[in-house]
DNA sequence: GCATTCTATACAACCGGTTTCATTGCAAGG
DNA sequence: CCTTGCAATGAAACCGGTTGTATAGAATGC
């Protein structure tokens, strides 16, 4: 591979001038720049990134810590980023870290030995779990979907708390009054958010929240399913089921269809998210569109305002949610 | 940050000294190695990836391009590769082309200017359409997914004729006769292999192929709908529809609700692939399984080989396949 | 007791660019 | 004609590690 050196050689002139042929072109004369560039051409030459990096002290590149990229949800997210990162000209590393905790200390590691220049992390996990106070200060952060919009440092995602109540608010308006809820897992505060909107709503409506009708799942559509056979088989009442997130909806589905359900005439059951596959289930699913793409685009924006920019102040992005009715919910007024 | 001449002078001693603390700790007198370690240690010294890299022009980066991230299938290969990326030490970036020649090209420069070690692409388009011969030859590059076994790279995939034909059989074992195709897109080689694998098992069968029931789609749900919309309203009489990829077919099952069919009483639909998904439509999808993850595996071990080590002749990986039957194909031999 | 070998460490070059500072040559101004 | 100023270019330092070579001192051998 051709060096900067060669090319000097060939063209007749020193490095430093080659060098300003690329960077700053008007500072040399129209002769020698022509001469560079013909000799650059002549050889393939390609600054190699390695070096100028290293002297720039910067990547360019992000870090993206993923829970599980193989999830669709997540998956647009990351989509998003990319879009964001080529609108930056930045470049994406991605971790799929399977929410272990090492690997993303790995991954953290990165940042701190330059070979990322910031971090952006899907998922809830606080930073400062995986690092003391001073340090992770230093770290260009962001944090996407359901973070803790009272952290330190910017955040983007949805009013997980309202889009919640907006659909809870939904299902009531439709006649529903014995909604069980499938949850996603209980620790995280995502569903201690979403919780509570259903709870507004349902107090708003005048009625009573029975916390015996919700049943906790990891947000997948196994675990969708086997809660959906639990709660179903001990509170067979139910008209509809407020579920999570699409995943959880689906397998809540094939676990209705199972145990004999018809649906959506026996038993409502709303989603959460919008993925496509809730357009092609049957029934179609009802639920909240996140905008997926659009919170990974903002995400990838703020960091690189945080990268190039001056101190700003923290940001925490809270994008617009839609319901999305389709007909997997069911108006029973006229029962 | 902390820098090796700290740590030199803070244990007194030279920074060849504290590079090698850490390279090679067993030339070091151990006394001289725990007064570095602990100066390194009060310091919080971490070395400078980006010098070393530079260094040693290496990136222990490999760059991974993808035409969809948010695509499920690809999804679950990236997730392979990063399994394989953590295994063998190296990063993994990930690009996702859209497909896109531009971006593809960039992707490439990226390796030739030393930001990343080599090339992993997914989808079929030849190296060789981007670049020259004599530049691409110089590019370690592994092709995974519907790649072209005959190329110069190394390839993972599976054998797209054979499972094809595989699913075929299935179809005609269970009675079927008059089988509309969904094909994926019709320039693509997987399509071609795929769709010559259907007619091994007609013509084995002893069958004709009627050219007139194929209809040609994106691989997606929404291009399977619609493709399945165009094939049905035109081929009234089909008892079974082999689709390209389970997305088409989730958009066929769609499009066949719609129109009223009875499924899987009316109308068989198969799928290929295996995504999730598969399991919870309705009816579940008879599908062939592709070793999504273990191909990506694959891909990386295979870079992995060749970032690593001597010349190793180009294989090319053709992983198994499974016939996964669930209840979208119905047996009509009774009829 | 002196030559030889080995061990532990320091010195300095090097990776390939960028950038500061110095130098040269030419044009404009007094 | 001499000074001043600017444009064009080169020389050399620098980024932060790693590593080949040199060297000093200790250990070994005869």
């Amino acid at each position: 591979m051709a060096q900067i050196r060669d090319v000097a050689r060939r063209a007749g002139v020193s490095p430093a001038t080659v060098s300003r042929a690329f960077s700053d072109p008007a500072k040399l004369s129209k002769d020698t720049l022509a001469r560079v560039l013909a000799a650059a051409t002549d050889l393939k030459y390609k600054p190699s990134s390695l070096a100028q990096l290293f002297r720039e002290k910067r990547t360019n590149t992000v870090l993206v810590m993923v829970p599980d990229i193989a999830n669709v949800f997540f998956a647009r997210v990351v989509s998003g980023i990319e879009r964001g990162a080529v609108e930056s000209k930045l470049n994406l590393v991605v971790s799929d870290t399977g929410d272990d905790m090492d690997i993303e200390r790995v991954g953290i590691e990165m940042v701190q030995t330059y070979r990322a220049d910031g971090l952006i992390q899907l998922g809830e996990r606080p930073l400062n779990e995986l690092l003391p106070n001073e340090e992770h200060a230093q770290i260009p952060f962001v944090q996407a979907i359901s973070a803790d919009p009272r952290g330190a440092y910017p955040t983007v995602g949805i009013d997980d708390r309202s889009s919640s109540d907006m659909m809870a608010r939904h299902l009531i308006a439709q006649g529903h009054r014995r909604i069980g809820v499938i949850a996603g897992l209980q620790n995280r505060l995502v569903t201690q958010e979403r919780l509570k909107g259903i709870k507004d709503a349902i107090a708003d409506a005048g009625l009573d929240f029975d916390d015996t009708i919700v049943e906790y799942a990891p947000y997948s559509m196994g675990g969708g399913e086997q809660a959906a056979q639990r709660l179903l088989s001990r509170a067979r009442h139910l008209t509809a089921l407020f579920c999570m997130s699409d995943e959880i909806a689906i397998g809540a589905i094939r676990a209705a269809h199972d145990l004999g359900y018809d649906l959506p005439g026996d038993l409502s059951i709303s989603g959460f998210d919008n993925i496509e596959f809730g357009k092609y289930c049957t029934p179609p699913l009802t639920t909240v569109m996140q905008p997926a793409e659009k919170i990974g685009e903002v995400a990838m924006a703020l960091m690189s305002d945080m990268l190039t920019g001056q101190d700003m102040p923290v940001v925490h992005a809270m994008l617009p949610t839609e319901l999305v009715v389709r007909s997997s919910v069911q108006n029973i007024c006229g029962e």
